[in-house]
DNA sequence: ATCAAATAGGACTACACAAGGCGTATATAG
DNA sequence: CTATATACGCCTTGTGTAGTCCTATTTGAT
């Protein structure tokens, strides 16, 4: 319960790694060695940022990854979100229609939840990639 | 992911329920019949709240639960921690030992993530009971 | 042309956890 | 004694997480 998976942290361990090397190309090969990663997982991750934005990918022999922006201009929030796919909330009615919860007309905590929700989404926006290299 | 568990949010219901009509004496059975929460369910969080010492339990006939803190010395990382049981981490190397995380010695993004846990736990600390009634 | 390196992506398994239901024991007011 | 209430363990079901395996496609180098 509120813990990040672990497709999150590869992703921000190769995010962070490729930044690290002055955001040379890297490949899922190199990154999962250097961090003992299983490569399959990480590499559906990288996919992931791919189509996300975040990360440029390069096919072939000699390809690889770059980040698509600066490492100033990518959040931890930008980063769960995408590989995650779905909202992130930390109550039903804030990751799906509120409807899908079917004590939500009784509920009396949503307003408040709904205040440490924007506070959580702070917290995760305001740290950036450039910040943990 | 990132989302509390519905034993939580009955919790904090329960406790707000017990505030908000100033800390007279409630049952398992009122509280769940009025939010529509499963019986059962509240009833093992009741249990599990009560050997928190966040409530006090009354058996037998007439009896039910009542607050055993005011509820501004309630925080919703109390009741969080109580219903979990496990310390609350958004990493496993916060909840449980270390060296539980095979990539620990390896992972670059460990310090990073422990300041935004520490944020995190402010915001849920910061948030009373006595906020939400 | 061929080969090797690299990304793209689907299918599948194993496991852990969340949510709830059920049964029974114990305490206590009246 | 009985009705009401908490205490607590066992079990089922569904969902999500983590990881493996396999195949296709792209592309640089020989
Ligand atoms: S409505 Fe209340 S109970 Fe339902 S998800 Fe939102 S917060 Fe949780
Ligand atoms: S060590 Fe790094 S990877 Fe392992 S749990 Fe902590 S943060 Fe996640």
């Amino acid at each position: 319960m509120l813990k990040l998976s672990k497709k999150v942290e590869y992703g921000l361990i190769a995010i962070r790694h490729i930044a690290s090397v002055n955001n040379h190309i890297s490949t899922v090969k190199e990154i999962s060695e250097k961090y003992i990663i299983p490569v399959d997982v990480l590499a559906k991750v990288m996919q992931k940022l791919t189509k996300g934005k975040i990360i440029t990918s390069y096919q072939g022999a000699m390809g690889g990854y770059t980040l698509a922006r600066k490492a100033e201009e990518i959040s931890v929030m930008d980063v769960i979100s995408v590989i995650e796919g779905t909202q992130v909330g930390i109550a039903q009615c804030f990751s799906e229609v509120p409807e899908n919860c079917s004590i939500y007309t009784n509920c009396t905590i949503k307003n408040p939840l709904g205040k440490i929700q924007h506070n959580l989404e702070h917290v995760f926006s305001s740290m950036k990639v450039s910040e943990i290299v």
